[in-house]
DNA sequence: TAAAAAACAGTAATCATTCCTGTTTTCTGT
DNA sequence: ACAGAAAACAGGAATGATTACTGTTTTTTA
């Protein structure tokens, strides 16, 4: 079974990704890692991703210019993608319950909602 | 300058994707015509497509395995995406409103907002 | 401490999307 | 209607993110 064994490159992938509020694609964990850790495989880091997707300790938050951009934060929270430069911010707010409701009323079972708002940045906005 | 002439290709892969609520993929709206229209190519929906984009015809709604997913139906709406099948579900709610205010308030600009909930939609608890 | 299982590196393959080049269609002014 | 000029297109090659494969290394277990 997957997932099951210590892995110290596993570890290093985790703590990167837990430590940073930037919702990371999977080859800026893997730049930032190389240097430590030399002969890390970005194939290595895909799997291990995939893996704490599985077990619910990261979630994929939005897809910016074609990269996965995900988030170890797994509270109820929504996302700001700056279409300019790809950054993603977290929103707190838990203004979406009548939504919820309505879906929930309807049989449709949530696991997971994503809320991204797309638009320009403060930071782009004042160049 | 592009996007000025007329074009029946461009007309007809308008009116395919104007016309479902499927939310369809650019190979789904190809697939779709390649019976109608045999000499199409992919690359023209593709790059149709990216032109309705910039002129805001249609809008991307969310990336289902891998293959982004649009809609021609620009109003103000959110989207249920099955995790299951697929499928991609109109929502309709106007609930979002405090979020959006607290971005206004922070000098974020919306250009749009892509609410989607992830989950396991009716038909497919039903199996 | 020796198999067995899991994880890995490195590379090849896949697949959605974009780019390129030569051809066809559409437009514009006469 | 007709001849450039501009735009759009087909078909295929290129790109780039992600996944799969294979032989090797690390971890576990007993």
């Amino acid at each position: 079974m997957k997932g099951h064994n210590y892995s110290s490159k596993r570890e290093a992938i985790f703590k990167t990704i837990a430590s940073t509020k930037s919702h990371p694609s999977a080859k800026w964990v893997y730049e930032q890692l190389k240097d430590e850790i030399p002969n890390l495989s970005l194939g290595t880091v895909y799997r291990n991703i995939a893996l704490f997707k599985e077990q619910g300790k990261v979630i994929s938050v939005a897809s910016v210019n074609g990269e996965e951009r995900i988030d170890a934060d797994i509270s109820d929270h929504a996302h700001f993608v700056c279409e300019n430069c790809g950054c993603v911010y977290d929103l707190f707010s838990s203004e979406l319950s009548p939504l919820e409701k309505e879906l929930t009323r309807n049989s449709f079972e949530i696991t997971r909602k994503n809320v991204v708002f797309h638009g320009i940045c403060k930071n782009c906005k004042l160049n």
